[in-house]
DNA sequence: ACCAGCGGAGTGGTCCGACCACTACGGCGC
DNA sequence: GCGCCGTAGTGGTCGGACCACTCCGCTGGT
């Protein structure tokens, strides 16, 4: 009945709920640094060990940063410290889901490659042109795959927004590529691949946002659809 | 027995990576129970403390889950279980990224939306329509928050991407929702966003995948460009 | 006065052992 | 045969000890 100060689930889901709550109520600004674990674990009055798992929770999470021998900080919050852990659900994602997150991938990386062909800079396209050449001058698989990441990376980054191009770099975190892309390429898609960068460039340098949109959403739809065809029979 | 390995960082972080290991080579499936907490620390030569830590990091990440008295298991890994940890994310962003998360919402969900118009059953259709009628039918701002996000729901449903709604999901956690639409509805918005849902509603009735976008767009759209002005001046 | 080097205090990281809370299961009594 | 109950085994919590590292001030030389 005293809902007031009951311990809901764990202690330590408790705590962690606690400090996230720090955070969103202001009382932690990001970078700023936390007491010490004996300390917040006293707060709380649970034991250390409790309060070392909420931390570790909320580290993996991207929430938190312990720095060994220094204290314990709040990381910057940006899209990218919090938006790390996406790339697990890529890794551990199997059968159908991997053409579902191809599927939102699609969605996401046509837009974001249009948004990217009205807002470009020249600089950032040397960049994405840079990678382009790179990745058609060598054989090396591994390399290409280096080029290619980086090559949609700049793309999102140009589109201008973080959140976007993190939610994208967790979709193609090297695993996931690594294990869709093997088989792919196996096929001699290489030419095809190569034909579908050249037109995403191609679009980038017109400044044409509806054709980047179209050669972005083929490029990934092509790879979707393979492994779609994987899947069924 | 004994690793002569280097050890990369903190033993913790060893045993997460060797547990995402075990799941992502197959060795462990989903729903199946692993070892003891006490045996897994002896396999990897570490102390109980350390493994709980990193069997308490890939809880909150919602790869497993510990049953009290019973055991440890692996989630069934759906989209759902993996993808709990975006709210942090909606619920820890504010000024810029907020905009931002708003903005990859507008995509996801016109994307959803448009896809649902050509895909969803009389019976889902239906729900879709309860919520609707049930939203216009009170005007206590809670139960009109519960409905609009039911609403959403349904429709992000029948999309036939669950990765894709749970993503959505995230983004329109309760917290989330809270702190926009409270400033949102504040200035007698209402009756917009009644308009906008209806319009909808009238799409995915009609069968008719792009105007189904234009309405979704159009009404995330809305609340995003009033955040925006609520940030700048 | 300056600076390099050292050392200690304080921090997170690891380990241990004990006990508590809960679950599952099998045997006991009815 | 059924149901209750005890027990073994599990995760949850605790407290303390020690290690590894960082930081900073102090010391001693120049």
């Amino acid at each position: 009945m005293d809902e007031a100060a009951p311990q809901k689930g764990t202690v330590t889901q408790r705590a962690i709920e606690e400090i996230k709550a720090m955070i969103a109520e202001g009382r932690l600004e990001p970078g700023q640094r936390l007491p010490t674990e004996r300390d917040l674990a006293a707060r709380l009055g649970i034991s250390r060990s409790s309060m070392r798992e909420a931390i570790r929770a909320l580290t993996v999470l991207g929430v938190l940063e312990a720095r060994h021998g220094s204290g314990i900080y709040v990381t910057a919050l940006e899209a990218g410290d919090l938006l790390e852990t996406f790339g697990v659900v890529a890794d551990l994602s199997r059968g159908p889901r991997l053409v579902e997150l191809l599927e939102v991938r699609r969605i996401l990386e046509s837009t974001a490659t249009a948004l990217a062909a009205a807002r470009i800079s020249d600089s950032r396209l040397a960049a994405v042109e840079k990678h382009l050449t790179a990745m058609n001058a060598t054989d090396d698989p591994e390399e290409i795959l280096a080029h290619d990441l980086a090559f949609h990376r700049e793309i999102a980054a140009a589109a201008g927004n973080e959140t976007m191009a993190a939610i994208l770099e967790g979709l193609s975190s090297r695993t996931f590529r690594a294990r869709v892309w093997r088989g792919y390429q196996e096929e001699g898609a290489f030419a095809r691949t190569r034909r579908e960068h050249a037109a995403i460039h191609r679009a980038l340098v017109a400044r044409d946002p509806e054709a980047a949109r179209a050669a972005a959403a083929s490029h990934v739809g092509e790879v979707e659809e393979w492994l779609r065809g994987q899947l069924g029979p």
